[in-house]
DNA sequence: CATTCGCGTAACGAATTTGTGACGATTGCC
DNA sequence: GGCAATCGTCACAAATTCGTTACGCGAATG
């Protein structure tokens, strides 16, 4: 984590959405400043010159896809990364999405992981040094960029979803996690998951990072939840 | 305040709406206390002292407008943060709630989700940080987001309920909880255990909290119940 | 089109935790 | 010192919680 905190412009008018991410966004270390339509969003731009923006595709007033062209035509805006984001039913076309100079395009619902990766992922295209690739936990690096990860050197292999999975965990090592939350962060918001599948994935990432051999760093906590180390 | 459990209050006049609302607030992990007016509030403010407040605006007896002006007077409620609940054809004047000292304002009829948010968002305001929330209590330390407690540096273990029980009498050492309280605050709302129970719990506390040596930290409050120190 | 891969669920056994009743010890009060 | 109420502790059965395996399904892959 840098020492700096990024200012994430948030454009989003439904506000329980809006809280949520913003909920998640400032756990993740970030400065948030909030936005509910186009027209409030190109003030922000220019009150707060935010480091990135997350911009919902439909909104009141000016559209997010209108936003995101006025900001790309100017010379000041033009380098701040836009994350689109859109509902499943408005998947209208990503292509058009990413013309209008969007840096990359989510669609929801989306898994927190994910998404806060990919925060990260284009700041680090702006700002190299105040965002971290790899995360280290004793002998373990995962590298959210190349999606690799080894332990003692030796290369792993994860699923996608064990990945998620082990990159919440690296993210505060020794942090309990309910079953509740890693459902919440790393499947997605509103997805109907019993909670016994974190067990299933929490049985195959033991599994694969003990398979070279080493301690199983995966603790459990009963009554409440996983943590590692 | 509590670090394990926050506790709400909950001031809301209609069952039904209170009751969702608590069902939601207890699922998120909270700890919820409940008042039907203004009268009641203020009362429960002292015997619960709980770290957020929800509030209607409407009220029989004591408004909650005045419940709000009276706490943020008071020295020691001051800094515990309140947030209005009000129905849409309450919306006189956003800006008269705030003036009282309320420290955010919601409107019914408001998206769960979107409260949960916020209430996070306060509660985020008032404690330290989001990270290593340790309690600490002579040589014991509780650490809840790990859930690691050690004494004198040596692990302890304890079961979930042992945890749940140390860590509540951590949150304010020297005070004193009858069983009922206990039960309801370790245990959960609608449950049917023996008072008795509670006994049990606190001797096996007891014995993980001197299994490496030390003096028993619990104190028995013949009549009355326990307390830590 | 065939195959592989990852995912979610159910099910069963193992391990831990929990609540209760019983009984002895302690306390406070007269 | 007696006596009743309250508390501490023990053992044990019941209930929860967790780890693991097997399996069907659908999507991605070749």
């Amino acid at each position: 984590m840098s020492s700096e905190q990024p200012t994430v412009l948030l454009v989003e008018d439904e506000p329980a959405q809006r809280e949520v991410l913003a909920y998640n966004l400032e756990a993740e270390g970030f400065h948030v400043v909030r936005a509910g339509d186009g027209e409030e969003a190109m003030v922000m731009v220019d009150e707060e010159t935010p480091d990135i923006i997350l911009l919902d595709w439909m909104l009141p007033n000016v559209s997010g896809i209108e936003v995101c062209r006025r900001l790309k035509m100017r010379p000041e805006t033009r380098n701040v990364p836009i994350i689109m984001l859109s509902a499943r039913s408005e998947e209208v076309d990503r292509v058009r999405g990413l013309e209008t100079g969007a840096d990359d395009y989510v669609i929801k619902p989306y898994s927190v992981v994910e998404l806060m990766a990919r925060v990260r992922t284009q700041l680090r295209r702006v700002r190299p040094s105040t965002v971290g690739i790899q995360l280290t936990f004793e002998d373990i690096v995962l590298d959210s960029e190349t999606h690799r990860v080894t332990r003692d050197g030796k290369p792993l292999k994860l699923g996608p979803t064990e990945f998620r999975l082990l990159a919440t965990f690296m993210e505060k090592p020794g942090r309990v996690w309910s079953r509740e939350q890693l459902l919440d962060r790393v499947w997605g918001r509103d997805i109907y998951v019993d909670t016994r599948t974190v067990d299933v994935h929490i049985g195959r990432l033991r599994k694969a990072l003990t398979s070279h051999g080493g301690a199983d760093p995966v603790r459990t906590v009963r009554g409440a939840g996983y943590a590692l180390g």
